[in-house]
DNA sequence: CGGCGTACG
DNA sequence: CGTA
DNA sequence: GCCG
């Protein structure tokens, strides 16, 4: 039963030492893009071995773990007997890895148009840069790199539930993804918005929020990576029933953190991520949200199990599409038949 | 041997 | 294709 | 690559 190993979920801050397996094994994961069906696979039996609550004494005893097969029960031995694995550690040396992951890192590259650029020479993000192709993409790329404290995320929030409010007053906002999972640090800012008991609400205020933003200065121009408002096209254009499909209205866009002259001597642009959520189905959006990415597949799968489909835009019911309500979390924990598991025990990824 | 999340721009 |  |  896949959903026990949620159980097994370590919190990112590693209160639980002894839980954690040996991190170098990991490495073996990045040997395909993690998006292809094997490495899907792989990140899936290593989130396995990670989470294990007791130490793995040989490979056979990994492959008892559930999504743990022979190939990497085989690793496991690999590393009890030499302490490392071959294969991970020549791929740290890889020339060729390296520059993919360096090219990678810049938004709108993925590893399909990485491996072009590499075909054509190119060895690292800096290449790009030297190029002088990417400009757009080169504005705000340093940034972008930088981790992002708590009390930063905390702070953006902040700025941008005054801006909602000087809009719309009563919406009501969570700050997803990493950082609602308790990590010291965070790549970007998830934030899910929603009118409380105000189904409807919520509808055009992504619009309207991202140009209030713009227009304050705290979105560059070019600040938008990308737009897009199902939800609300869906509901202004047909007048069908809400239960149809429903996917949330969102924007990626580069925020402008303006500087408070303590722990931010300049202005720092940061990835925020802005989605609306409907009220009645708030507690999906949220969970949806909140990752890690493996526990999402483990939920949606489980869910599936039970006749439902799950993920942010909502918990329904397969075949009829009915929408569950769920302005909780706790609200889909229940439909699923789940104990509660909160957010710090839902890391799974390294 | 097929499926592995999936919708959007 | 890339993103979440 | 792993599962059903």
């Amino acid at each position: 039963m896949a959903i026990c190993r949620i159980w097994l979920y370590v919190p990112a801050s590693g209160s639980q030492p002894a839980i954690r397996q040996k991190p170098s094994l990991l490495i073996v994961r990045t040997t395909l893009p993690a998006s292809s069906p094997e490495g899907i696979s792989y990140s899936t039996a290593i989130s396995a071995i990670i989470a294990c609550p007791y130490k793995l004494r040989s490979g056979e005893e990994a492959r008892a773990l559930h999504k743990v097969g022979e190939k990497l029960a085989l690793k496991v031995d690999e590393f009890l007997q030499t302490g490392r694995i071959k294969e991970a550690d020549d791929l740290q040396h890889n020339e060729r890895y390296q520059a993919l992951k360096s090219l990678m890192t810049v938004h709108g590259i993925g590893h399909h148009t990485a491996k072009e650029l590499y075909a054509l020479g190119y060895r690292s993000a800096e290449d790009m840069r030297k190029s002088g192709k990417w400009e757009t993409e080169f504005k705000y790329h340093d940034d972008i790199q930088l981790p992002i404290p708590r009390a930063d995320v905390e702070s953006i929030a902040a700025f941008v539930q005054l801006q909602i409010d000087r809009i719309e007053r009563g919406a009501h906002i969570c700050i997803a993804g990493g950082y609602r999972r308790g990590k010291l640090q965070s790549n970007d800012v998830d934030l899910l918005i929603t009118y409380p008991h105000q189904d409807g609400k919520e509808r055009k205020m992504l619009r309207r929020l991202c140009h209030r933003l713009q227009a304050k200065g705290l979105i560059p121009p070019d600040g938008i990576l990308s737009f897009s408002e199902p939800a609300t096209l869906r509901t202004i254009t047909e007048n069908k029933k809400a239960s149809s499909f429903d996917s949330l209205d969102k924007a990626l866009v580069v925020f402008r953190h303006p500087a408070n002259g303590t722990t931010r001597k300049r202005d720092i642009y940061r990835r925020v991520d802005l989605i609306f959520a409907r009220w009645p189905s708030f507690g999906a959006a949220v969970l949806g949200w909140s990752g890690s990415t493996q526990f999402e597949r483990d939920l949606r799968k489980h869910a599936e199990k039970l006749g439902y489909k799950f993920d942010s835009g909502g918990l329904r019911v397969r075949g009829t599409n009915e929408v569950v309500p769920t302005m909780t979390e706790q609200d889909v924990f229940r439909a699923l038949k789940l104990k509660y598991i909160p957010p710090e025990f839902r890391n799974a990824d390294p």
